[in-house]
RNA sequence: GGGCUCGUAGUCCAGCGGUUAAGACGUCGCUCUCACACAGCGAAGAUCGCCGGUUCGAAUCCGGCCGAGCCCA
């Protein structure tokens, strides 16, 4: 046992090194060690002496092959085929005839003590009083009314078995003129006991209904099976199916420890999310049943508690008793029971600190801030957490709780050593870097939702710190060396609109990420950087700066765009940080930079960048222009190799000013000869394939042949004039400029406008008669 | 049996009263262009499960139905 505990141990430690959790190793625990066996035994005795820890003799779930009672949390039910067994239980004065019963536990028949009925059954009605014979057996039992029974199901007579079901019991307890049940099953669930004829002693539960069947058969009392489809509860450790077994056991009484935890999620001092749980969670904290915490195995804390074996006495302290407190008996033994691992878990928040000793820890760090976990504790671990919090030390452990999903396989399945789907954190990491596996656990799919993980999502978190080690490593020559952090850049180009711009999107990246963390919506900040840093920074801004950063341009515009360059990477690298750290870490040494470690360099503070929209805005026009070129270019199949001309005729001088400070960059892009603006009079030039944008029209030389009717233009003006109808219906209807606010009437307007503008540049296109002046 | 949650392109998922419904993966073209083919460029692909209601206006709010998942008994 030892062994296989310090085996597992090395290995999650492992496991959390490789995959770069920041982790105060110097405050490292077991709940084995010495101190959690303290602060375990004390919440027991202080529980115990407030009287909400008991023994008592309840139906629990018993796990036949562990041989142990388990929590009601701890069985999972799922509905499989099963077999319902019609029995007649003849009359015992030997009248013909007697009363039908269905069960799907014919084994259990050796149990019964009665056969109940509804008390308003007009079938049975005038049954009741009357006595069968147990069939199998010669005992009798009355037939007695009680309302538990569903007169729907089987035939409406309820065989009852009160050590062996828990609706059975709760009729037997409301009966108490009924025999006293004999148990039928051992620990294993085999058949045992005096009332079990001899020869089936031993038998499991399989084997022993088997044999029931043929015996009721025999003796002609088995009136027909049906198949029969029903919930089963199975050990989630052994996956037997469990047995409702009457036992003595440790309970702790839960709803007076639930009260204050249900106030203070409600009252918001503990905040789950995403709070969509809220339901669930109340729901279960507001129905508890008591928490059944001693377990028959070898492994755990000890319950610690001394039975006298003189006077019966029960011993509970902090310290082993000498003697019997009662009788003064020293004949004193320990419980054999031990306490449910979750026993010494719900404690951990302020255990962990020193608890229950007043420590310079616990008042520092208790209560904590966060808890991030498996939604699948939720019950077991988290709500628990709570209770212990609010009881023992008065308040809650931890003020948010974080919630993730399971992670399922690439099919969707749930990933269980069963079916062998679930791979070893180590070995991805070993496969594609702890990075890439961190990254692929919050990106694409949500973390706090269950969502397929597989190769997909892991060769995705890869690509992308590719493509991140790759822009860093171009920017490498370029960025400015020093041993500070590159402030935000003062820019002497006033005309370079892509520096502006791309510190802009910097800006708005570095809000959204601040606003997810603040949500706890880790997937949207990862999404924010993800395609910031791909599509803004490496496919955007790097290509159009190229050309400054190259020195073409002259010192001035290589400044700026290193200086910009410089700023934005290793402000990404930061806000990356948290997510991905190891490999920001490394590339963050390959930027300027002060001493240290990326690692406690301090969040950079969004608004250091100048939000600036206008920059925003006017970029649109350049970035549509060169997409616009390159989609002609693709759609009529000119050659990759091939430069041809290119026009743009925009629809106002300030887009004409942008696009002229933006054309080596266009002609760049689009991989164009020649770019030539038109001002808005100019005749469009002729054969050339075009497209139409909101800022005016892109043009481009099909060398060797003349444009015939573009079908990307005919799609777009179908899709236009679409869009222009319905708009137009809104603005026709009387009660749209009556009740919408009119910002929104406005809009419309304005979208129709707009709309039918572009249409009729479509129509001059399309009809060969673009006429100079005509779009003023 | 009860409850909760979720149904949006082939897949995963964002949006949660007024945008040409965002993105990722996959698919189809073209390209090994001096950071990156683990890539670039371009394109196609969704009547937002179904029916009804509220509203000037619904993927978004309400009700019902159907389907899936989870939790509890």
């Amino acid at each position: 046992m030892e062994r296989w505990t310090k085996e597992h141990e090395a290995r999650i430690l492992e496991q959390t090194r490789a995959g770069g959790f920041t982790v105060d190793w110097s405050r490292y625990r077991y709940t084995l060690d010495a101190a959690s066996v303290r602060a375990t035994r004390e919440a027991f005795v202080r529980l115990y002496r407030a009287g909400l820890i008991y023994r008592g003799e309840r139906m629990v779930n018993w796990d036949p092959r562990l041989r142990t009672a388990i929590s009601d949390l701890e069985v999972l039910h799922s509905e499989e085929d099963a077999e319902l067994v019609y029995v007649r239980y003849p009359w015992a004065d030997g009248t013909p005839g007697g009363i039908e019963v269905a069960t799907v536990r014919p084994e259990t028949i050796f149990g019964d003590v009665a056969v109940a009925v509804h008390p308003d059954d007009e079938r049975y009605r005038s049954l009741i009083g009357r006595t069968v014979r147990v069939p199998m057996t010669d005992r009798t039992a009355p037939v007695i009314g009680d309302p538990l029974v569903d007169p729907t199901f089987g035939a409406g007579a309820l065989k009852v078995t009160p050590r062996h079901d828990p609706v059975d019991r709760e009729i037997g307890l409301r009966h108490p003129e009924l025999p006293t049940p004999v148990e039928i099953f051992d620990d294993r669930a085999r058949l045992t006991g005096a009332w079990v004829p001899s020869d089936l002693h031993g038998l499991d539960r399989p084997t022993a209904r088997a044999r029931t069947i043929e015996r009721l058969t025999q003796d002609g009392v088995l009136l027909r099976r049906e198949p029969h489809r029903h919930s089963v509860g199975r050990s989630e450790r052994s996956d037997e199916v469990v047995e409702p077994r009457l036992s003595t056991q440790w309970f702790v009484r839960m709803p007076p420890l639930a009260e204050p935890v249900v106030a203070a999620v409600r009252a918001g001092a503990i905040r789950i999310h995403p709070d969509r749980w809220n339901p669930t969670f109340f729901r279960w904290m507001e129905g508890l049943q008591d928490w059944c915490i001693s377990r028959q195995v070898l492994w755990g804390h000890p319950i610690p508690v001394e039975h006298c074996r003189t006077c019966g006495h029960v011993e509970v302290d902090l310290a082993p008793a000498e003697r019997c407190s009662q009788c003064g008996s020293r004949d004193l033994t320990p419980d054999p029971d031990v306490l449910d691992a979750w026993f010494t878990s719900w404690l951990w928040p302020f255990a962990i600190l020193g608890w229950p000793e007043a420590t310079a820890d616990l008042d520092r760090f208790y209560p904590t801030q966060l808890l991030v976990t498996g939604r699948d504790i939720m019950f077991f671990w988290v709500a628990r957490m709570m209770m212990a919090g609010y009881y023992f030390t008065g308040k809650p452990p931890f003020t948010d709780v974080y919630f993730t999903g399971t992670v399922r396989d690439e099919r969707g399945r749930k990933m269980s050593k069963h079916l062998g789907n679930s791979p070893d954190p180590l070995d991805l990491i070993r496969e594609r870097g702890a990075d890439a596996l961190r990254f692929s656990l919050v990106f694409p799919n949500p973390t706090d939702e269950d969502g397929p993980y597989g190769r997909t999502a892991l060769d995705g978190g890869r690509n992308f710190l590719t493509k991140l080690w790759n822009v860093v490593r171009f920017a490498g020559p370029y960025v400015p060396t020093g041993d500070r952090a590159p402030p935000v850049p003062e820019l002497t180009d006033a005309a370079a609109l892509e520096h502006r711009w791309i510190l802009a999107r910097y800006r708005r990246t570095a809000e959204e990420v601040d606003a997810a963390i603040s949500a706890f919506a880790p997937t949207r900040a990862a999404s924010a950087l993800h395609a910031f840093l791909w599509h803004d920074v490496a496919d955007r801004y790097v290509e159009l700066s190229k050309e400054a950063l190259s020195g073409r341009l002259g010192e001035p515009a290589q400044r700026d765009a290193r200086a910009t360059l410089a700023f934005v990477l290793e402000r990404s690298l930061r806000l990356l940080h948290p997510i991905v750290p190891h490999v920001t870490e490394e590339l963050w040494h390959a930027l300027p930079h002060p001493e240290g470690l990326l690692a406690t360099a301090p969040w950079p503070s969004a608004d250091e960048a100048p939000a600036d929209p206008e920059a925003e805005l006017a970029m649109e026009p350049v970035l549509e222009a060169i997409r616009l070129l390159r989609n002609v270019r693709a759609e009529e199949g000119i050659a990759a190799d091939a430069t041809p001309r290119g026009w743009i005729r925009p629809s106002n001088s300030e887009v004409l000013e942008v696009l002229e400070t933006a054309r080596g960059a266009i002609v760049r892009l689009a991989k164009l000869g020649a770019l030539e603006l038109l001002p808005a009079d100019a005749a469009a030039p002729a054969g050339a394939g075009s497209r139409i944008a909101p800022f005016g029209e892109c043009y481009l030389e099909l060398p060797g042949r003349s444009a015939g009717p573009s079908a990307a233009l005919v799609r777009e003006r179908e899709m236009l004039a679409a869009l222009l109808a319905k708009t137009d219906g809104r603005l026709a209807d009387a009660g749209f400029r009556a009740r919408a606010p009119p910002e929104v009437v406005a809009e419309a307007e304005a979208k129709a406008r707009e709309l039918r503008e572009r249409i009729r540049r479509i129509d001059e296109h399309m009809s060969g008669t673009a006429s100079p002046g005509a779009a003023a």
